[in-house]
DNA sequence: CTTGACTCCGTACTTTAGTACGTAATTCAT
DNA sequence: ATGAATTACGTACTAAAGTACGGAGTCAAG
């Protein structure tokens, strides 16, 4: 089954423009243009860019998504290396996570205890 | 007390031509300048500044910091509600550099066990 | 009293991640 | 088969968060 772009698009919530921008960014491959009518999409390309979209989500910029979909595109062969690399990125990215969790956390506790309308701990804390 | 653009810019290690682009934000103030000499800035601004990357280090950006920084003087609900909203999502990333983390690990030991042309399967991990 | 560092200010450039726009070709619905 | 919608494509614009640059003015040290 294939899709048009903006099949593809619409399934994913997203612009029609930002398929072809990922195309043009390399992130997805563009179906040949047909003889006749128009470019026909895989079903795949939905996944990829799904997965694109959550990359973002957990902060990985386009260019990191870029790399983490080639360890998808080689052989395994070529990708151990790339792949441990990632997964101490993950880790990373991880405990930053849990940090700011923590913060936050411990902000909103704060926030919650106090009875004073007027001042705000998380105003506070932040400021020193 | 005050200090010169570049003493608050050192003290925070920042950029000067940051501290000028938050007093063009509004986030920040410009002291007047005086008749002689430099502007001065109180050490005020070093605290706000510092309000303001702590909040970034968050994850809020400038817009939404903008937002905090008005409602200092008013009800701590409202904050309380973007950090809880914050917490929200990064409770949600959480999840899924988890699930990341897994894929990418299960990769690894399958790419350890046979380096023949598999495909390693990055995608499936973080769709839906 | 001059040299080097710092300030002031405006304008412009940078990167990341898209959006929008104009035009031509093509396809679908009636 | 004709008008509306889509596609294709290139170019250009946008927003966020700065960074850099150039030409003044100013200040402190030797």
């Amino acid at each position: 089954m294939a899709l048009t772009i903006s099949k593809v698009a619409k399934t994913l919530g997203i612009n029609v423009e930002t398929v072809r921008f990922y195309e043009r960014r390399g992130l997805i491959s563009q179906p040949p243009k047909p003889e006749i009518g128009y470019r026909q999409y895989p079903v795949d390309t939905v996944s990829r860019i799904r997965f694109i979209k959550r990359a973002q989500d957990l902060g990985f910029t386009l260019n990191e998504i870029d790399n983490l979909l080639s360890l998808n595109d080689r052989p395994c062969g070529q990708v151990l290396g790339l792949a441990e690399q990632k997964l101490a990125a993950v880790k990373k990215k991880m405990a930053d996570l849990h940090r700011l969790e923590k913060a936050l956390n411990e902000l909103l506790i704060q926030c919650r205890i106090n009875d004073d309308d007027n001042q705000c701990p998380i105003i506070d804390s932040l400021q020193s």
